[in-house]
DNA sequence: CCGGTGAGTTAGACAAAGTCCAATTCTTGT
DNA sequence: ACAAGAATTGGACTTTGTCTAACTCACCGG
């Protein structure tokens, strides 16, 4: 997912685009995810989409995020011991992530090779290498 | 850490070597963790040291697993996202990660190669780099 | 229009992992 | 053996995420 949808009418096309039915809260939660396109956990999305008025509840974020997974809309980084980010971006990437911050940087996939993995057993596929590079301020 | 403590001596002398006090409940979370060279979360660390006596509180294991981390006896793996595991190997190496299953395994670190990392910003260090293969049963 | 149907949403109770604290018990150096 | 500091403990608490049963909404056929 590399453009940038701007407008809830451009949101609701991405996610018919997914095979996602297009609701208030829906558009929401994705127009949010891809207007900063940060990484960003269940509870500041949850933030974000009722900072106005609220109008989305807990379950929904969940449910919704949850779908969007499903349907590859979105990213999940499980980098932090105590909650999973949501990545809008879904090419190919790497990640830093600072144990001190808890920051989380993108680093572009095209730089990184991996090499010599070993082959996956019979009846099994890979759904992804993640690179995690973990970083700490120098002591 | 690549030999295996079979005694509570060795594994005193083993903590000694690592600047941590040798009590009783961190002997045993040790042994348990030595023993068994697998990857496990608090919780089957928790009801492996009990299994016998109750001698050991929660609170115990979580202090001495985090202990046991800042002296790096053992490692953190983050990569289920509803618990961390603990890792008795730390020597480098990465792991294949089962989805469905929940599953771990070893990917020695000597055949992998991972290149053209971009260099850190000053200040920084690299505490390690992970890689976790995701794979899933084939549909 | 209007009412029915199924997908989507909701509040709030619940569960699981992990943290915190003040009181107690152990280890260690002398 | 003893004092002093380190380690341990139960239990309350927090946080992240799940579940459920009721409710709402969009849409479709008549």
């Amino acid at each position: 997912m590399n453009f940038q949808p701007y407008t809830r009418e451009a949101v609701a096309d991405l996610l018919r685009g997914h095979d996602i039915t297009p609701t208030h809260q829906r558009i929401e939660i994705a127009f949010v995810l891809f207007e900063k396109r940060e990484h960003l956990c269940a509870d500041q999305i949850f933030a974000l989409v009722n900072a106005r008025h609220a109008e989305t509840s807990k379950a929904t974020v969940y449910n919704t995020l949850k779908l969007f997974l499903d349907k590859r809309l979105v990213r999940e980084l499980i980098v932090d011991p105590s909650k999973v980010f949501y990545d809008p971006n879904t090419t190919p990437h790497h990640h830093f992530y600072d144990v001190d911050s808890g920051e989380l940087t993108d680093i572009p996939a095209d730089s990184v090779r991996v090499e010599g993995l070993p082959a996956l057993p019979p009846g099994v596929v890979a759904e992804g290498v993640d690179v995690i590079v973990r970083t700490r301020r120098a002591s």
